[in-house]
DNA sequence: AAACGTTGCCGAATGAAGTTCGGAAGAGGT
DNA sequence: ACCTCTTCCGAACTTCATTCGGCAACGTTT
């Protein structure tokens, strides 16, 4: 992980179908050099993969929101059958597992709130080991990008 | 919008840097009609962009959370003061403006926990329009791709 | 200090992929 | 039945990915 490797994640991070050779032009090294960089990267799990960012509201699912769930009890395997229920909805994009007031953050896209609604009564109410949740509409989401190194 | 934008969709949502003519192949079209159809979904603003997902603990950030913050007064100005001062810092990987108890969730990625105590009462307790928060450490995350349509 | 092995980088060659464009085929409208 | 608009296709052309032998720099050993 020197600054070349670090400088191929950044623009991968901005554009993940630069060409390999634009990609080594702007490093200032040989595509072979490059690609090697690349594959090493991905091989170590630097890399994890390649994914297109596609517009929700374009695909009919304008509604973002974040759900925080707090399960009862906290077992192994509560939590383990819940996220696997929970995990292969289609409305839900990400689930977070974490500390604090509640266990499980969702966070879902659906087309519009009354379909939010639905899957709160009908999803997640209707499971025993719910025992309260919150919801929060998302007005705006802004990504940054992770720039590898953090000062200090 | 059909089902071989859908297609497509789906595919580069998984890995976007799918050949078009892999992808084309799949899909049972040509590889001039498939690029064409990519094209028109990058036009259309439907795919925003192609991202490597990276590692975050190779890049010795292991400790994620979510901070959620209360603002006051919440006011257009307080609010993107706050969005700009915070969304530009290193530790941050997102940020989303909600509805409910909280105004802002943050999304970090930092070293240690240590980092993250610091994170919070030198970024966050320090700003004066930040009234309370609530961390969150992630233990686990779970993505799912977007498979497009909903049912029903 | 010299010899050795290791590692990373390069550049050329080959094969594969991206991209363009003219034409054909189908759908919808008149 | 004719026209038009759109979509798709396949061939030609350009660009790119990928491999591999060699070279240079570095660290290690003797």
């Amino acid at each position: 992980m020197d600054e070349l490797d670090s400088a191929i994640i950044r623009n991968l991070q901005l554009d993940a179908r630069l060409t390999n050779r634009e990609l080594a032009r702007r490093l200032g090294v040989a595509p072979s050099t490059c690609l090697e960089r690349v594959r090493a990267l991905r091989e170590r799990g630097v890399i994890k993969g390649y994914h297109a960012d596609v517009d929700l509201g374009a695909l009919n699912r304008p509604v973002q929101a974040f759900v925080a769930a707090r399960l009862r009890p906290t077992s192994r395997v509560v939590i383990d059958n819940f996220k696997a229920a929970i995990g292969v909805l289609p409305e839900v994009t990400a689930m977070y597992v974490v500390t604090g007031d509640d266990d499980f953050l969702i966070h879902l896209a659906v087309q519009d709130l009354e379909h939010l609604h639905a899957f709160l009564i009908d999803r997640l109410s209707q499971r025993r080991e719910v025992i309260s949740f919150r919801s929060s509409v998302i007005y705006e989401s802004i990504r940054n990008p992770v720039l590898t190194e953090l000062p200090r």
